[in-house]
DNA sequence: TTGTAATTTCAATAATTATTGAAAATTCTA
DNA sequence: TAGAATTTTCAATAATTATTGAAATTACAA
C-alpha cells in the first residue's frame, strides 16, 4: 500500500470496519481513500495505491455508486473515469440514511403492510399481528420523522444538532405545540 | 417449519433480511419468532418450530443476548432456559441504536481521535487530517444528539416523533433558543 | 471503419462465515 | 455425590462471499 502512515491507517481501518457496515474490505478501503483524497482518482490510481486487482476496483466502484457515496467525474483531455467522494459530511450522512432505509427497512415495511391486511386465521396469528402492528407503527413514525429531518438544509440540521443539551427545552415547546394543534 | 402461514412469512422474512442487518439467517429467524411469540420459548421449542440444530440455536441466543435483543427468563419448576424478546418497541429501538453505535461507530471515533492528535508529516497528511476532522465533528455531534434523545422516556420520545410535520416549527424555536443561549 | 484504451463481465478459486453432530462441560436433583 | 438434564464448545464440512486474471465489451480517436 502506497500511502503515508496516517493515511494508510485510516484506509486500513475502513477496510476492517467494512464488514460491520455491510460492505467488503476493498469497498471500505476505496471509499476511505477517496474520502481523504484532495483530488478525484481513476481506477488505476486506486489499484496502485491499494494494491488490489483492477476488476476488484471496478466492482467496488459500482457498489459505492449504488450507495451514492462516490460520483463519477471527468478531467478535460482524459477519457478515463475519475471518482470522488462528495465533500459535505452532512450530505453524506443523509445519503447513507436514505440508502439504509431503502435497503434495510423498506422491504420489512412492505411485508408488515401486507401482513396487517390479512385476516388472522387463529389466536396465534392474532397475537403475532398485534406485535407486527406495533413494529409497523414504530417504523412509520421513524420514517416520517426522518422525512422531516431530511427536508432541512445541512446548515439548519447542523444548527439543530449543535443545540445538543437543549433538546429538553425544545421538547417542552413541542409538547405545547402538540396540545394546541391536535 | 412448524408455524401458521402468516407467522412463517414473518419469520422467513427476518431470516432473509438478517444478512443486510449483519446477523445470519438463523439469528434473524429466532428473533422474529420470539418477537411474535406470546410467551417465552426454550431452545427446544425453537429447534422444533424453526427446524435448525440445537447448537445453532445456542449460538444464536448468545448472539441475540449480546445485542440485548432477548432476555433470559425462567419458569417455576422448569430448569430449562427460556427466552423472550422485550415488548416495548421504543425500547428495542434505543437498544439497537446503542449497540450499533458501540460496534459500528465507536471504533472509528477512537481512530479519528488518535489520528487528529498526530502532527501531519506532509501536505497529503494535512489534507487527510482536515477531512478526518470533519468526519469527527459530525460523529461527535450525532452522538451527543443521540445521547439527548436517549435520555427521554419512551412516551416522551413517541410524542416527539408523532410531532412529525411540526419539526419545522420546533426548529424555529430551537433557533431562537440558540440565539439566546450561546 | 479500425485499432487502441478503458471498463466490465465472468468463471475459477481463495477466503470467510454458517451450520451441524458429537463430545464436553455445566447445572440441578434425588 | 451420582446421575440425568441441559447447555456449550469444537472441529468437520457446507454454504456463501470475495478476489482475481483473462476474455469480452464498450467508447473513443485517428
Amino acid at each position: 500500500m502506497n500511502l503515508s502512515p496516517l493515511n494508510e491507517r485510516f484506509v486500513l481501518h475502513f477496510g476492517e470496519m467494512g464488514s460491520r457496515w455491510g460492505v467488503n474490505r476493498t469497498v471500505g478501503q476505496i471509499y476511505a481513500l477517496l474520502f481523504i483524497s484532495p483530488k478525484p482518482l481513476n481506477a488505476d490510481d486506486i489499484v496502485e495505491q491499494l494494491g488490489m486487482s483492477r476488476s476488484n476496483v471496478s466492482m467496488g466502484m459500482k457498489e459505492l455508486q449504488s450507495w451514492r457515496l462516490v460520483k463519477l467525474v471527468h478531467l478535460p483531455g482524459d477519457r478515463r473515469d475519475y471518482f470522488e467522494a462528495p465533500k459535505d459530511v452532512w450530505d453524506i450522512f443523509r445519503t447513507l440514511a436514505e440508502e439504509k432505509r431503502r435497503r434495510e427497512i423498506a422491504p420489512t415495511l412492505t411485508l408488515l403492510r401486507d401482513a396487517l391486511l390479512e385476516t388472522p386465521a387463529n389466536e396465534e396469528e392474532r397475537h403475532a399481528q398485534a406485535r407486527m402492528r406495533e413494529m409497523h407503527e414504530l417504523i412509520e413514525m421513524s420514517n416520517s420523522w426522518f422525512d422531516e429531518i431530511h427536508r432541512l438544509s445541512p446548515e439548519t440540521l447542523e444548527g439543530l444538532m449543535k443545540l445538543g443539551a437543549k433538546v429538553q427545552k425544545v421538547l417542552g415547546f413541542a409538547d405545547k405545540l402538540r396540545g394546541k394543534d391536535e
